[in-house]
DNA sequence: AATGGGACCTGCGCGC
DNA sequence: TGCGCGCAGGTCCCAT
């Protein structure tokens, strides 16, 4: 499940290996990934572009191309992008001017390709909360202000606060002792700050070490990503909590399995 | 505003 | 041993 560490690991491995490079031929296998627009105009707008620049914005990629337009990637749930790859089972590739190729994988299909004249126009990218690291500990306590919802499913939304998903905000808010069903605006002044603090902390830690590999994640070199040794709580359905050996529980919330120690979080 | 559900999608793991 | 079902979750969308 990339979120935003795993995102940002490929952004910044993407950089080093594509950024200057033309794409000379694509290979679709699978058009269903393919959003915006047609095949025939996807095609024909990237061909002979050189990428000139990969950002990301939450989970979303973007390569900035020599034309101006940009290509949007979104690896959902398991969603590759891998360099060098071999452009064999993967949903779409597409050779580069080194004459290696640059290989989406997608196992589940859920992942999507846009060509757009603007990233910035698309309804995502304008609804997209702020990043985790752009914020203060006042704005956001002041963001969580008067919101009763529960606090694991606002971290969740994307429109709140981009880039964390299922995973991370399980470990953030264990760290930060908090029950996954407090409400938000219920959480005491320390705790919102104590939360934002292990959030940047949960977040920076997975990026050093390139993000978690659970299902399908893995680095644009092929490796895996590092972080899972430092899982407290994801997919420890009935393992000992590591503080106090209780065992973690596993609830549903929000229609999402969430993992937390009913001991430690409060 | 908040919440709940379904849809998309495939492979794996579990229970019978 | 084999089969079928439920589950995994990021995002959108609809209903209440």
């Amino acid at each position: 499940m990339p979120e935003l560490p795993e995102v940002e690991t490929v952004k910044q491995e993407l950089q080093r290996a594509v950024v200057g490079k033309r794409i000379v031929e694509i290979k679709i296998n699978h058009p269903k990934v393919i959003k915006q627009p047609t095949r025939t105009a996807f095609l024909k707008g990237l061909k002979n572009k050189t990428i000139k620049n990969i950002l990301r914005k939450g989970k979303l990629l973007i390569m900035e191309l020599s034309s101006g337009k940009s290509l949007t990637i979104h690896l959902k749930m398991t969603g590759q992008l891998i360099y060098p790859g071999c452009a064999q089972g993967s949903r779409v590739s597409f050779r580069l001017s080194s004459n290696k190729w640059l290989d989406f994988n997608d196992q589940r299909l859920m992942g999507e390709l846009r060509l757009l004249d603007d990233w910035k126009a698309l309804k995502f990218i304008r609804e997209l909360g702020p990043e985790p690291f752009n914020l203060t500990v006042e704005q956001f306590k002041q963001m969580l202000m008067g919101r009763k919802t529960k606090i694991k499913p606002l971290l969740m939304d994307q429109t709140f606060i981009c880039g964390i998903g299922n995973l991370y905000a399980a470990e953030a808010l264990f760290r930060a002792r908090i029950h996954p069903q407090r409400a938000a605006t219920s959480l005491s002044s320390k705790q919102k700050k104590m939360l934002f603090q292990q959030i940047k902390k949960v977040l920076n830690k997975a990026i050093k070490y390139k993000g978690s590999s659970v299902d399908q994640y893995l680095q644009v070199t092929g490796s895996p990503g590092n972080y899972v040794k430092y899982h407290k709580v994801y997919d420890r359905k009935g393992k000992p909590c590591f503080v106090c050996k209780t065992p973690i529980k596993r609830i549903n919330l929000a229609g999402r399995g969430t993992y937390f120690c009913p001991r430690c979080q409060r």
